[in-house]
DNA sequence: CTACAATCTCTAGCGACTAGAGAAGCAAGG
DNA sequence: CCTTGCTTCTCTAGTCGCTAGAGATTGTAG
């Protein structure tokens, strides 16, 4: 019996393994953030065990809201464990100034909209308090909202 | 003389005078959220007076964050003054929930994210615990962040 | 042998724009 | 009249991070 066996696993594990679905994986690999693994005989992906870690990380920084292209070099980094980590710290740092300026005029935004909410009286439209503030955006309070990176709301 | 001229406006006016942008105003057009103007002998679109409004209302719920589709149809109600306003009330309190939940899992995130980089000795990447974080799934505190409906973080 | 599942490649769609090419219209100056 | 330069026109393609679908192939269980 042969000892120690390679384990090589198809995409569909990987997907199962890692909670991110196969042709999110086969879009990693397209973009470059994933290393294309050797073939099967039948032209099937066949992934060392190492490409688990690999898509957990990439998950995990998804999850907390990495865009692509941080995830590209926080990957590389972890790479060479011998640099120093003052770029990862700075790219985290970025992020994390991008969701608190993101909260702060989600804030805003949130105040504005109940606000008109509150303030309808549920009965016509010519009366209705979100209409007329769409309206005459001078009827608003918070007035300019904080611009920051137009929050691409969704 | 003539008493009460038309005023017809060219887009670039148009553009200045609500501050959306000239390609973004016929992209409203060609989605049907703005009515295709009269057009002059020379094929340029000339915008009556109205249109402004239409554009400021738009431009306003924009800011606040409302998707085209939720515009078209408070537009919709606008034009009707008489009927009752609890489907623009609605779709401004459906709004709000949204942009509640976004606050709520933007902040989950950012007390992750500023864990890390709080934790961070700022040495090699071997002890970075960014990077750690991110391999290690485990290392998160608080876990299963809220998934809404997937931020779209941007 | 025959289902059926899993995988393959390729293309197109989402939302809300933005950018660019190339052509045409228009006013003012020489 | 002609040129210069600005605005506008239409059309296509790109952004981001996937997701959905078509149609072909491969692998497996009964």
């Amino acid at each position: 019996m042969s000892h120690s066996v390679p384990a090589l696993h198809p995409i569909g594990h990987l997907a199962e393994a890692t909670g991110i679905k196969v042709p999110t994986i086969r879009y990693y690999e397209q973009i470059g953030l994933l290393a294309p693994p050797p073939r099967s005989q039948g032209n099937r992906r066949l992934y060392p065990a190492a490409a688990i870690q690999r898509l957990r990380f990439i998950r995990h920084a998804r999850e907390l809201g990495f865009e692509i292209d941080a995830i590209r070099q926080l990957l590389d980094m972890a790479d060479q464990p011998d640099q120093s980590c003052a770029d990862a710290d700075s790219i985290a740092r970025r992020h994390l100034a991008d969701i608190e300026s993101k909260i702060a005029r989600l804030t805003a935004l949130g105040q504005e909209v109940r606000r008109m909410t509150e303030d309808c009286s549920q009965s016509s439209v010519r009366q209705c308090r979100v209409i007329q503030v769409l309206a005459d955006h001078g009827q608003c309070l918070g007035e300019h909202l904080p611009e920051s990176e137009k929050i691409n709301e969704k």
